[in-house]
DNA sequence: TAATTGCGAAACCAATTGATTGCAAATATA
DNA sequence: TATATTTGCAATCAATTGGTTTCGCAATTA
């Protein structure tokens, strides 16, 4: 069961989850009001996104609060990195090119 | 059969292809070389890079040379953009508290 | 021309995934 | 104390995934 946070982003409903707790904490229940899924599913959700820590969580009484760690993406960040070097280095390529002498 | 980018990158496999691909174009045979991993299931992997538009080919005779759109990894970057955003905030917040008056 | 090479696609299989259902534990409220 | 709420977790199911094997087609080579 080894999971990595490529993994974790590949689903559009955890990509939305990432989006809404980005800002606020907030508990499962409300986070499965916000989309058209069930709580259960969110919570299965939310287990695969703190595998990987992408996810903390804070309890608070009976309810628990999940925020984003925010740290965590720039792993993704960092692999994307060797890319955007290519397509800055072609972009400059081209401005060579439209150089006007 | 829906295919997105962020599905596509997943794949441990792909992401060492799209690395493989993205400085220089290579046939599916010669890709698989690099991998412990037959033809057959790096073609299969192509054809998800394909359809997702991450890889261009070109023919060569009997041979497909298979490259990497590096304009479609800008996706990526574009969807991180947001989550950038907070982490320089929450950095400029730190600087602001560890600023000397 | 005949054999070989590089390739995609289809058929198939085991493993994984995402969702649902049901349940028990902990906390809050009457 | 009794009841309702919030939650995690296990069992289950259908769908998807990644891989292999096999096949046929097109291009190269002998």
């Amino acid at each position: 069961m080894r999971r990595d946070i490529f993994q974790a982003i590949a689903d559009p409903t955890r990509r939305a989850i990432i989006t809404l707790i980005a800002l606020q904490a907030m508990t499962p229940k409300a986070i499965a009001n916000n989309f058209n899924t069930t709580r259960q599913a969110v919570s299965k959700h939310l287990r695969i996104l703190t595998e990987c820590e992408l996810v903390k969580q804070e309890q608070k009484g009976r309810e628990i609060y999940y925020s984003l760690e925010i740290e965590k993406m720039k792993e993704i960040d960092n692999w994307l990195e060797q890319y955007r070097k290519i397509w800055e280095s072609r972009f400059n390529e081209l401005e060579k090119v439209l150089a006007i002498p």
